[in-house]
RNA sequence: GGCGGCAUAGCCAAGUGGUAAGGCAGCGGUCUGCAAAACCGUUAUUCUCCGGUUCAAAUCCGGAUGCCGCCUCCA
C-alpha cells in the first residue's frame, strides 16, 4: 500500500517515502493565539488530523508537532488593549483553541510547543545564521539576508527580481535587501522581551517554526503543513533559514490546505464574516462540520454557507441512521473488507477524502437495501454486513466521525435543539399514540400538524413512534 | 506588474485519455391509515467557449472568457 502526496515544493504528486521507513514526522503551523479560532483554522487542523489518523491506520508511527505562536505584534497590541500580559492573553486563547478543537474531536498532536518556551533554541539558531553570514545585526535587530540563499523563492515560485517590481514592500534603509526578514526584533519601550546577544527583544515570526521543528523532529523531517497562505512568505522563509543554518534539506513534503470562503467571499475581519468554531459547534453537530470540511479535497477552496452546512447535517444523519440499523450486526474484527480497500485507494491518492466519502455513502445505500429486503440473514450475509459495519466504523475513525453511538448522537441532537418544551411534546406524542390506537386519524394528524409547527418531526416505526427536532 | 489556481446537473462535489462517483434538493413509485425514514426509478448524450492532437478528450496542447488566491498579518 503506497501513499502519494501532492508536494507544493515540486508541484507534483509524489510517492510518500519517509526518511525513516514506517515513521512519519510531521510539523504543522498552528495558530497565533490572539483571538478565537474560526472555520479556517478548523479546516487546517481537521485536515492534518485526518492525515495523522490515516497514517496511523496504515501502521505508521507518527510524530506530530503543532505550535502555538504566542508572541507577535498582534498579541502585544491586543494584550495592551485589554491591559493584560501577553502570556495571559496567549494562554486564554490557547485554552479557547483547545476547547474548540476538542469539540471537533481533533486529537492532540504529540507536542504543542509555544514559541516563548523555545527562546534559547531560537537564539542559538539565529547565532548560527549570523556565523554563517546568512544574517546580520542592525541596531539590536537581526535580519536574514535573502540574497545569501540562492534557492530563495523556490517554494513560492517567485524570483527576487520579480518581487522587487511589486510595490508592496516596506522601505527600510537598514536592510540590505527589501525582502530580508527579521529573525530577531529589538524590544520597543513597554514591549515584552527576552535577553539575547543582540539586546532585549523577541523572535521574528518565521524563526520559531524552524527552531521548534528542529528541536522535536531534527533538521530534516518528512511533512510540513499549513494553510496555503503560509507558502509565502512564512514557509519560504522557514526553508531559507533552516537550510542555510543546517546545510541539509528541511521538510521533504510540503502540504498546504485550501481556504474556506464565506458565501463566496474571503473570510476576513474587515468584512465581518468570520465564522467562529465556538458559535458553530453550538448550532450544528461538530461531526457535521468535519464532514463538510472533508467532503471537498483538502487543496480545493471550500465555500462555507448555511446550505452547505445543512447538507452536511443531512448527510451525517443518514450515516448515523444506517449505523443504528447496523447495530445488530456486531462489527467483525477480521481482515478489512472491500469498502475499506476502496477507501484506502482514494486516501492513498493524495488523501482524496471527497471520493472516499462517496464510497461511504455507496455502502450505506447497499446495506439499507439489504436490510429493507430481508429480515433474516444466513451466516454468510450476516458476516458480510458485519464486515461493512466494521469498515464504516474504521473509516469513521479516520475521518473523525462516529465518536458517538447512534443513540448518543440522537440524544445530543435533542439536547442541542431542545427549546425546553420536551414535556409538552411528550404529552402530545402520547395523545397521538392513543389516537392512532383508536384509529382516530383526524386527531392524530391534527397533533402531527401541531408538532410540525413546533419544529418537531415524527417517525412512526414498527417498534414505536419517535420524534425529533428539525434543524432550524 | 509578477506568480499560481479554478470553471462538471437546481446547489455542493469526485473524476486528469476509454465513454460522467457521491451528497443535498426535486419529481414518479414501493412501503405506510396518511406521513417520516429507507429503497427503486428519474434529473448533465455532456463537463465555460473556440480550435488542435488522438481510434478515443471533462481529462492532453493552444487560444478566449469568467471567477478566485498569493505577492502585506492571515488557516
Amino acid at each position: 500500500m503506497s501513499i502519494h502526496i501532492y508536494n507544493s515544493l515540486t508541484r507534483k504528486k509524489e510517492l510518500f517515502e519517509p526518511y525513516t521507513p514506517g515513521h512519519v514526522q510531521m510539523y504543522v503551523c498552528g495558530p497565533t493565539v490572539y483571538d478565537d479560532a474560526h472555520i479556517g483554522h478548523a479546516r487546517s487542523v481537521v485536515v492534518f488530523d485526518m492525515l495523522v489518523r490515516y497514517f496511523k491506520k496504515c501502521d505508521y508511527t507518527v510524530t506530530y508537532i503543532r505550535n502555538f505562536t504566542d508572541i507577535d505584534d498582534k498579541i502585544i497590541q491586543r494584550a495592551r488593549a485589554l491591559n493584560i500580559t501577553t502570556e495571559a492573553l496567549a494562554q486564554k486563547y490557547i485554552d479557547a483553541f483547545n476547547r474548540d478543537m476538542d469539540a471537533l474531536f481533533v486529537r492532540h498532536p504529540d507536542k504543542e510547543p509555544k514559541a516563548t518556551s523555545h527562546i534559547s533554541d531560537i537564539i542559538e539558531l539565529v547565532e548560527t545564521l549570523i556565523q554563517k553570514k546568512h544574517a546580520y545585526v542592525v541596531d539590536g535587530d537581526v535580519y536574514f539576508s535573502v540574497t545569501s540563499f540562492t534557492d530563495y523563492g523556490h517554494l513560492s515560485g517567485r524570483k527576487l527580481e520579480d518581487m522587487a517590481a511589486g510595490a508592496r514592500v516596506d522601505i527600510d534603509e537598514r536592510k540590505h535587501n527589501p525582502h530580508d526578514f527579521a529573525l530577531w526584533k529589538s524590544a520597543k519601550p513597554g514591549e515584552p522581551f527576552w535577553e539575547s546577544p543582540w539586546g532585549k527583544g523577541r523572535p521574528g515570526w518565521h524563526i520559531e517554526c524552524s527552531a521548534m521543528s528542529m528541536t522535536f523532529l531534527g533538521q530534516s523531517f518528512d511533512i510540513h503543513g499549513g494553510g496555503k497562505d503560509l507558502i509565502f512568505p512564512h514557509h519560504e522563509n522557514e526553508i531559507a533559514q533552516s537550510v542555510a543554518a543546517n546545510e541539509k534539506p528541511y521538510a521533504k513534503y510540503w502540504v498546504h490546505n485550501g481556504f474556506v470562503n464565506i458565501d463566496r467571499e474571503k473570510m476576513s475581519k474587515s468584512l465581518g464574516n468570520v465564522v467562529l468554531i465556538k458559535d458553530l459547534v453550538d448550532q450544528y453537530p461538530p461531526e457535521a462540520i468535519r464532514l463538510l470540511l472533508l467532503s471537498s479535497h483538502y487543496r480545493s477552496p471550500i465555500d462555507f454557507n448555511e446550505q452547505a452546512m445543512h447538507d452536511a447535517v443531512s448527510g451525517l444523519n443518514k450515516l448515523y441512521a444506517a449505523l443504528e440499523r447496523l447495530e445488530p450486526f456486531t462489527p467483525s474484527d477480521t481482515e478489512a473488507g472491500d469498502l475499506w480497500q476502496r477507501f484506502c485507494v482514494s486516501m492513498n491518492d493524495d488523501f482524496n477524502s471527497a471520493q472516499a466519502i462517496g464510497f461511504l455513502f455507496d455502502a450505506v445505500r447497499y446495506i439499507n437495501r439489504c436490510l429493507d429486503e430481508s429480515a433474516s440473514f444466513n451466516e454468510k450475509d450476516t458476516q458480510n454486513i458485519a464486515q461493512i459495519h466494521a469498515d464504516i466504523l474504521k473509516i469513521g475513525d479516520v475521518l473523525g466521525l462516529f465518536h458517538q453511538t447512534p443513540a448518543e448522537y440522537a440524544d445530543t441532537q435533542q439536547k442541542r435543539l431542545s427549546k425546553g418544551q420536551d414535556a409538552a411534546i411528550e404529552q402530545l406524542i402520547a395523545e397521538r399514540i392513543q389516537a392512532r390506537k383508536d384509529k382516530n386519524w383526524a386527531r392524530a394528524d391534527e397533533i402531527r400538524s401541531q408538532l410540525t409547527d413546533m419544529g418537531i418531526m415524527i417517525e412512526d416505526r414498527a417498534d414505536g413512534t419517535r420524534w425529533k427536532y428539525m434543524e432550524a
